[in-house]
DNA sequence: GCCCAAACCTTACGAATTGTAACAAGCTCA
DNA sequence: TGAGCTTGTTACAATTCGTAAGGTTTGGGC
């Protein structure tokens, strides 16, 4: 997949440039333009996934144009305005906008708002649910492990939670503490030994030495780390 | 299709209370929570569409449960916090909040970014007659699912009340009680496997593998889900 | 080194949950 | 009325997952 492009819309170069930079820094491609009619004619050949869109534009009034852009592309749109009245925010969501960002504003935050923006838009037409390790593949979608060979082992819904745990955080110590309450179960006396069940099961199937964990690493007394070169896709 | 479903979760009773009166007068069911432990005990029965969450709780890290609400049930989650840090915000959103606002905030812009959410969400998933995923054409006026070769099989209307809920709410939980509720039927006791019954019969129509479906997925103790790239026209 | 208690692992079992085939009741249409 | 379809019900098979029980490992004290 190539990167996300961004489109951003406003008259002041110094917003404009700002912007771009902060976005290229974290690896989008972006377009810039100062007027709506430039950017619309852009709009011809190109269509962005994310619109940041500056409303008080030179040419044209910008509430319109984000109005036919959420409407007619579908596309995500950003305001980015210095308007700050709670009813002009309201009118601008209203009007189809996803977010409204207000000025003067911190470049770090647009960016992530901007992920957020893709992050949902992809978990509704891609289904990119996978993390790959060590020679592993997990899929939280077919709730299987795949390993180098290609062949399938399925893991249960118990087993894809402390997968899960794991694998959103790698290399670092998970207590049981946290393992339970992440896991859903009120911490009782031998409960925890549901805990070690399904940590052993998961071992199996990750098809580990018993002796020597390659994978899920024990800390007597604290909890479990989880080493493996964790990528999800 | 009814009112969308809206949880509120925060430890003041006030804000509960000023959240839910402006939801419910724009038109929308809400659920209010004081604990996060409540809060999580009701998702195991319903899957909201937008879900507000503060950040301060009791008796749970706001964040993670954020993180999992949102990797895992795939609903839409708009942070509300009194933290007001560019990056208190960009965590949040970087942890998969689709929104973040600040306290103090007005009740009028919630209403509007909680309809931003849902009108994204809608957007992808809005009920017209016939719908494509994975393949399938499921097809509402005729009560057919025409498989990529073109050949058609016709499914009976409880059928359709069933494949209808899956792929009105793609890749989230959909706990039995929503089903029951939603497929006419007051939980009973026998009356449970009727459910059961519906979905193994779909399952059949959609040639999953009785090993590994790929399609509707079975939570145990919980629901199911159904995955799959859905695309109403 | 040796011992011991605590922490942890594994196996087996069983209760609860879910899948599905088979039957029966109800409906539709000729 | 009867053939054909839909759908709930029942019964039994299969799966999931916590629990108990016994074995193994760890680390500290002697």
């Amino acid at each position: 997949m190539t990167q996300p492009l961004v489109s951003i819309l406003d008259d002041e170069p110094a917003i404009r440039t700002m912007l771009a930079d902060a976005l290229q820094e974290a690896g989008f491609r972006t377009m810039c333009f100062g007027r709506a009619t430039e950017f619309e004619a852009a709009l011809q050949t190109t269509t962005p996934d994310v619109c940041l869109v500056d409303l008080s534009l030179p040419d044209r009034d910008g509430l319109t144009l984000v109005h036919r852009l959420a409407l007619e592309k579908g596309a995500s749109v950003i305001i980015i305005s210095g308007r700050a009245q709670v009813q002009d925010r309201v009118t601008g969501l209203e009007l189809g906008a996803d977010d409204y960002i207000i000025k003067p504003f911190d470049p770090v935050e647009v960016v992530a708002r901007v992920r957020a923006r893709l992050r949902r838009d992809r978990s509704t037409t891609h289904t990119g649910n996978r993390a790959r390790f060590n020679g592993w593949t997990a899929c939280f979608d077919s709730y299987t492990l795949i390993d180098e060979a290609g062949q399938q082992t399925p893991f249960s819904h118990a087993e894809g939670e402390v997968l899960r745990l794991f694998l959103e955080r790698p290399k670092r110590l998970i207590s049981r503490a946290v393992m339970q309450e992440t896991l859903g179960g009120a911490a009782g006396e031998s409960f925890d030994r549901a805990m070690d069940v399904r940590i052993s099961r998961l071992r199996h199937k990750l098809r580990e030495d018993p002796k020597n964990p390659r994978l899920i690493k024990t800390i007597y007394g604290a909890g479990y780390i989880f080493l493996g070169d964790v990528n999800w896709t």
